[in-house]
Parts: C-alpha cells; structure tokens; sequence
DNA sequence: AAACCAACCGACTTACAAGTCGGTTTAAGG
DNA sequence: CCTTAAACCGACTTGTAAGTCGGTTGGTTT
C-alpha cells in the first residue's frame, strides 16, 4: 500500500514533466532520456512503471489533458445563462496563458492532434474523442440556448459548434510564437461578432 | 544545356513524389529511401541533386507550396468585386479536393506549419511568410471593398483576415479523415453567415 | 536478521534514417 | 572511338532514441 504511493508519486511526476515537455517540443522530437535527465530517474525507472513511450503518453493523454480541456471548455457549459458569452468566456480563458491555464493548454490540441494525425491511431483517435465530446457539449447547449431564445431559430447548431472549434483551433497556427495580446483580442472580438449574428435580437423587447 | 535539363526533371519528379509523401505521412515520418524507392533513386542520386533533407523540403515550399497557395487563395483576391463572395469562394476551393486541386492543398498549410513549428525554424519561417503574405492581401482586399460600399464602415479588417486564417487552418484538424463534405458545407454556412454580418447593409436601395 | 519485492539503475542491444564516398553508367563533344 | 563530367549507384558510417536486462537499493514483513 505505501509501495503504491511511492509509485503514483513517481508517475505522476513523469506524466507532468512529459507533458511539459512534450508540449514544448513535440511528442516526437522529445527522447525519453531529455525527460529522464530533468527528473534524474533512469530508463529502468520509466519502463518500471510504464510499457512504453505511447502507454506512458496515453496515461497523460488521459490523465492531464482530458481533465484539463474538461475544465477550461466543457465544464463551463454547464450553464442556463446565455450560451454565447458563455462559449466565448471559455474560449478567452483557454487562449490565455496566466493563472489557472499557466501552461497555455488551450494550444495542446492543435498541436496533438496534427503531430498524431496519420502516425498514431490509438492517440489520434483518443485526442479525436475529446474534440468529439467538446462538440457534443457545445451542440446542446446551443440547442438549449435557442430553445431559451437566446439564439435565432433559423441556426445550425451544428455549423455553429463546428465553426468555433475550426477557428478556435487554427488560432493555434497564428499564434505558435509569443502569446500574442493583439491576434488574442482581434479573435474575440470577430467571434463576438460572429455570434451578435446569430444571436436572437428581440427588436419587440 | 542538355544535362542541365535532366537534372530538373529529376529535381522536379523528387519534389513532386516527396510533397505527395510528405504530405500524406508528415516530414519526419518519412524517409529519404520511402521517396526514393518510390522513383527508383538512389541515395547517391538524391544528394547530388540536394545538400539535405531540409534544403530538398526548402525547394518543395519555395517551387510547389507557394505557387499552390498563389494559386488558389490569393491570386484570386485580385479583384474588384465585392471582396465577400470572393474570399468564400477561394477557401471552398482550396479545400475542395478535386479538379484542379487534387491532393487537397488546402491542408497542407496547417499541417507543416504545426509540424516545424519549433522542430526547425527555417522551414516553419517560410510557411508563417506565406501565411503572412495571404494575411496582407486579404486585408488589403477587405479594406478595399469598405471604400466600395460592400463591408460595414465599422469592421476591423486586419480582424476579419486574422479570423478567416484561422477557422480554415482549423479546419484542417477536424477535416483530417475523409474529406468530409458535411463539415466542409457547414464551414461555407457558418463562415457566410459571419461575412453577412460584416456586410455593408443597404437598406435604403 | 533474514527474506522478499517494488523501485530504481545504467550499460547494452536493436532499429532506423541521414548523410558519405568510391565506383559505375550514360551521353555529349571532339 | 575516346574523353570527360554530370548523373547515378549502393554499401557503409554515424548518430540517435526506444526498449532490454541483470543487478542494486531500501523499506516491509515475519
């Protein structure tokens, strides 16, 4: 029973290092030992606890990212108040290297999913799965939204939801060097934009 | 004269295969020997005619890549239409794969772009010049059509570019199996209902 | 204290891919 | 025909990184 803290406490450190790392460099431009050396561990203590470098990235897939995209962008969902501002709070958090997200995990996705993409099915599909649930989440509440008349009747859910996640994921591309404030704040402001345009506008109230 | 000729054609057939792999595999997951095998070359052939891996990926960018994006995203801005339907246009046939547009260019961009990003600074400088040069002229078109009455007076047009970039390169991520025509529809949709909001709306004519 | 075992060590094996180099082919010019 | 050099060949070298394995350490149990 001790025993198995010691060896949580060591793969928890690996995972989060790894991810750092990974997420820094690149899953693929990033050797074991450049892990291993920051740690001061050695390959044996790696393939103790992990079968290799995929099962070790999947634990982190499923350990760090999924809750960490589960509480920037599906968890704030969870709401009755107008969807729009809502997904777009999000979205600012998720953009924003500071406080909560110090590791700027708004851009992992991005980044994973076109590293994996054609290299590794096993990743690529997980990684795939949590863009899915994102959507799934994004659809109902806009579907929520419109039946609370909060967004006109003539929208597409669905273009909607998979219009923000593309645009949401390109930042990514334009943002690869400096947390860049000004292409942060132009993306708000035309996503604010777009959805003033799909909003319902009570012109009687 | 005559030598001179065979080594571009040889040149051109390497360029040529390697995009196509390239592509289809990512850089890095590729080997010289998957090209080259693929045209009966031998190594010895590949480094008379290139110094390296890199130096031959240069020459894709600089001789296939650029005239592909010239080609289908911003040649066409030259125009004095009004800039909207333009733009639509352009993007749904970047990412429209067929015709004159066969091995979906349209996603490349983002693709090698997330690829060298941070993995080798030359090449990922040249694709963010490329992108930077369709930035400039998109804006450039933009601005032109709200001095032709077409885009609302109110719009910020560096805005506008910064967020058709990015939805389009992050259609990429979600567009990554099977050339989807339902998400590519819904782009279209979505990305029509935005520039309907940033038109200029005549409502006296 | 003896035995046991999870955690850890690090040199070694294996695989793969970039780049090298001495030699061979081919075709144009004399 | 003979020379010359560009184009091409392919075995070899080199470097890197994943994964292996026999051994060591340190805490726990009896």
């Amino acid at each position: 029973m001790e025993m198995t803290l010691k060896r949580r406490e060591t793969m928890h450190r690996l995972c989060g290092k790894g991810l750092e790392i990974f997420h820094a460099k690149g899953y693929y431009n990033t050797s074991l030992d450049d892990i291993l050396n920051e740690l001061s561990l050695s390959k044996g203590a790696f393939y103790h606890h992990f079968k290799s470098k995929e099962d070790y990235f999947i634990n982190i897939v499923q350990n760090l990212i999924v809750q960490k995209v589960y509480a920037l962008l599906i968890e704030p969902l969870n709401t009755n108040e107008n969807p729009l501002p809502v997904i777009i709070e999000s979205l600012e958090n998720a953009l924003d290297p500071g406080k909560k997200n110090e590791m700027a995990y708004g851009f992992m996705l991005n980044d994973f999913l076109t590293e994996f993409n054609k290299r590794n099915e096993e990743i690529s599909g997980q990684l795939k799965e949590i863009l899915n649930v994102w959507e799934v989440n994004l659809v109902s509440l806009l579907k929520k939204g419109k039946l609370d008349g909060y967004i006109a009747r003539h929208v597409d859910c669905e273009g909607v939801a998979t219009y923000v996640i593309a645009s949401y994921l390109g930042m990514r591309s334009l943002l690869m060097d400096s947390s860049n404030k000004q292409l942060r704040y132009q993306y708000i402001q035309q996503l604010k934009q777009y959805f003033n345009s799909i909003a319902a506008h009570n012109v009687a109230a």
